[in-house]
DNA sequence: CGCCGGTCGTAAA
DNA sequence: TTTACGACCGGCG
């Protein structure tokens, strides 16, 4: 899969952007596709416009369900399929915006496979920074690519609890969905 | 168990 | 530039 990457802050994120979004089905729910001019940059798990522009600060936003029709029944798909394990070409490239040390963080994520779950102290040693292991908590809970880049697989060292930005109750459901057998 | 200190990248002030 | 705050972790009681 191609990943396009920009380096920013979140303020200066949406400034001059134009997103075309809509609202899609998946297995366990609504998706919302955001695709700027690159790819898909923003995808979000049964929510609506105002969460977008919250992260898009800036940005034009513009509703076409029928231009992000294809590539959302292709992340649907390659989900369903074991992504990224078994991932199916994408014909869009997923583009990530953050700060160097979150992109660092999110292409981490993207290697962990369907079925399986890392913890957060993992990605803190697989970045080089052992220690920064809340520092890796808030970049993976500001993941800009709901699903496709893994931040459900990402659980803390105890187990006991589950943190997500939508909800335990969601991150549960996908890591139910993958097989993993804590969660069956 | 629960509490506390250490750590380090961010957003906001 | 300063401050406050996390989707955390390990040690100690």
């Amino acid at each position: 899969m191609k990943v396009i990457t920009h380096t920013t802050t979140r303020a200066a994120r949406g400034k001059g952007l134009t997103l075309v979004w809509g609202l899609h089905d998946f297995a366990l729910g609504k998706m919302l596709v955001a695709l700027s001019s690159e790819g898909v940059c923003w995808i979000g798990i049964n929510c609506g416009e105002k969460d977008l522009a919250k992260n898009w600060p800036g940005a034009n936003l513009i509703e076409d369900a029928k231009i992000t029709a294809k590539p959302a029944r292709e992340l649907a798909a390659a989900w369903k399929k074991g992504w990224p394990q078994r991932a199916g070409d994408l014909s869009v490239p997923l583009v990530l915006y953050g700060t160097a040390f979150q992109i660092k963080v999110w292409k981490e994520l993207l290697k962990i496979k369907s079925g399986a779950v890392v913890t957060y102290a993992d990605i803190a040693r697989k970045v080089g920074l052992p220690a920064a292991v809340r520092a890796v908590g808030s970049a993976v809970g500001k993941n800009t690519l709901s699903i496709i880049v893994p931040c459900h697989r990402v659980v803390n060292t105890s187990g006991n609890k589950i943190s997500y930005g939508w909800g335990p109750a969601m991150k549960k459901a996908l890591l139910k969905a993958e097989g993993v057998p804590a969660y069956a």
